[in-house]
DNA sequence: CGTGGAATTGACTTGGCTCAATCGTGGTGG
DNA sequence: CCACCACGATTGAGCCAAGTCAATTCCACG
């Protein structure tokens, strides 16, 4: 019958996280909805361009990482946005209010929604609104949280920010077996951009709260919190020894 | 008849402007809303606690600036986001995800507005929802686009592209008679706290760009731009000289 | 096993911070 | 009406965290 739950749909976190937004539909909005949207990997680089947003104004990241790159004159860029697991991105009109464009900072899977599908579930379906809108207020607050990081916080406490935050929201994810590895889902030089620093100053960084033991890198992409409790308050901007 | 609309919202920016949240309001949802609301009007410095957002988690910014403050050990304070008129604040659960508190920046004007009648409104009014909706993104992509500046730009570029923020979200309002004419809703603390600068520093960068003849300062809290396509230069991080 | 891009390291420079002194200004009381 | 006061803005001098530039080192990949 037509209503199973579609194959595509089985294995994605939008449909088993308990928080997914595709967990709210019933078996028919599912199928109705995949039937007319499409998922896809993307390699780490890739770029998703303004022509192609058009269309497909509504996405949801599975897995991996986008961030919302912007070029300044001079070659400066920033990543000003980092969008993960369970995100649903709305950018409809987006190219008026938004300069950049999305990159996918490592392998990322992310499913274009069909607008219109979108938009009539969110009319019907109750539950799938809350959630959207909850969604949405929470990017909101962590674009406003990343903002007083940008503004208030020396390299070591946005980059501590940065780990645990990384931490806490991975850890929702099913299936993970050590609460204290962290994976990175960037390399050095977007995370420079994206924190407001140089690469550099990252490794140094990196380094610095390794020699404090309050890290340990397994990999450039991954690492084990040693001192959770030390780090959260690096992170809030207690000094490391002053009152 | 009960169905006029209620003295309260007729002199209102969110009643009179054309993109305000009760203008797509029918009569009788204005007047529900309205019997179950309160405006009020809240002097600069003056807090909004928690206790009172926990009963009144909806407010909708009518004039002035709101600044959510938050402040970290050794005394330093970040305003990291900044609502002006129109902007539709939803901080249900927000203690939980956002630190810091709501401060007015200068005298401000706010509704509060009944979450169940909000909540009631947008089940069933298409039209007010697709506002709030499209005013939580526009939230949304402002932050984005501070955390950017933040974290891309000098001093000089951070000033400039507040004074061009500024003069664009004050232009929509009516009865502007001078459009370089510039409001400053804050005071220089605020102002270096949201731009992650020092209060000095801020002082310096204006005295800069008035030298360079880009703007001329009326007083503590105005100002006119001179050369406003130089000053978007500016705020774009097109080097002032160089290539 | 080489090759190219990314990360790291070190040396030097600088933009913005800090601290301290002074100037303006708006509110208050005589 | 004016002197005074308190707070914020401004200015200046000196310093430091992070940026810049250049040289290696480290990997991932063909």
């Amino acid at each position: 019958m037509s209503c199973l739950v579609p194959d595509s749909c089985r294995a994605c976190a939008l449909y088993n996280d308990k928080a997914g937004f595709c967990a709210r539909l019933s078996q028919g909005e599912l199928v109705e909805l995949n039937a007319q949207s499409h998922s896809e990997t993307i390699r780490r680089g890739s770029r998703i361009c303004g022509q192609v947003l058009e269309r497909w104004p509504i996405l949801a990241v599975e897995r991996g990482a986008l961030g919302l790159q912007q070029v300044f004159a001079g070659g400066r860029r920033t990543i000003a946005g980092l969008f993960m697991r369970g995100d649903i991105l709305d950018l409809r009109n987006a190219a008026e209010r938004l300069p950049g464009e999305l990159v996918a900072l490592s392998e990322t899977r992310i499913c274009r929604l069909s607008p219109a599908r979108f938009e009539r579930i969110l009319q019907t379906n109750e539950a799938a609104r809350v959630l959207v809108w909850d969604n949405l207020r929470a990017q909101t607050f962590r674009a406003i949280a990343h903002g007083s990081d940008l503004a208030g916080k020396n390299a070591r406490e946005k980059v501590a920010a940065f780990i645990v935050q990384c931490a806490g929201r991975a850890a929702p994810a099913a299936g993970r077996h050590d609460e204290d590895l962290v994976e990175i889902p960037m390399r050095r030089r977007d995370l420079g951009e994206y924190l407001g620093m140089q690469p550099e100053t990252v490794s140094r960084t990196f380094r610095d709260l390794e020699k404090s033991r309050l890290i340990r890198a397994c990999s450039l992409t991954s690492l084990r919190i040693l001192d959770l409790p030390a780090l959260r308050r690096v992170a809030a901007g207690e000094a490391s020894g002053a009152a």
